[in-house]
DNA sequence: CGAATAATGCTATTGACCATAGCAATCTGT
DNA sequence: ACAGATTGCTATGGTCAATAGCATTATTCG
């Protein structure tokens, strides 16, 4: 029945990918956080230099796109924006947002384990190197 | 850089349905579909008796939204509904959706085999058991 | 140096997609 | 036969990504 769908890898990485997502955009709800915008958030840990234009193209979101999201995260108090010359704004975590962020760390890493535990030992390994191969 | 993100499995099943799903849309959006609408193509070819609820649960589409959905496809000529008793619908696929379902069927079978010829050969037999143990 | 080109951040808008609430009609189980 | 479940549907809203366009500033190159 869906048995036909489910030989797909196509279908199976579409399927896995929304049950997935929306597992993590339950937990990351609970907290006050997007998906989209906990991305960001990971990826300016540590780092006071990173603009808006290379987050967005390191993540792959849009220049048009970053606008609200950082307007979102901005308004939350967890990151602000800095201009680095009179074009470009680093986007620079907060005092609250670094704490907000080490939240979100552990958060984040207990939601990767659990998601390999469900996953046959003999598969587990492979996941990760499979799915790489197939985005970057 | 971005490397930090790519090692979590969740991020690269996020990045790796995104690529891939929106690849196979550019592709079935030049014949007609799109990705949901090709869904449930594949489920009720050489079918007759499936009712707009049944695919709706083994899609986990909601009643809602199976509603616009039918009505595409019913106004694009390639289903029709069809009363099974004084309630439930049958979808069945006309002559017409007959022919572009096989078509669909030989553009799927290509897109899924050349996914697979990007994972390296020790990951791919992985893959497909992995997601699926993640999901069903 | 100065002019052409590229890049940045932004506004505004659109469409696809999913979720919720509610409703009338019909079917099912006891 | 009646209570409760099911079906198909309307209406609506929210999230997310994509496009087009714009003013300002950096950069590149003759």
């Amino acid at each position: 029945m869906t048995d036909l769908l489910a030989q797909l890898p196509g279908y199976a990485l579409r399927r896995a990918a929304n049950t997935v997502m929306g597992e993590l955009g339950d937990i990351l709800a609970e907290h006050g956080f997007r998906i989209t915008e906990a991305a960001v958030l990971l990826l300016v840990r540590d780092r006071a230099d990173l603009t808006s234009s290379q987050i967005g193209r390191t993540l792959d979101i849009q220049r048009a796109n970053m606008v609200p999201l950082l307007n979102r995260l901005e308004s939350a108090g967890w990151v602000r924006r800095e201009p680095l010359d009179g074009k470009s704004m680093a986007i620079v975590p907060t005092a609250a947002g670094d704490a907000k962020i080490a939240q979100l760390g552990t958060l984040i890493e207990q939601f990767e384990t659990e998601l390999l535990d469900r996953i046959p030992a003999e598969h587990r390994d492979h996941l990760l190197p499979a799915l790489n191969a197939i985005w970057r």
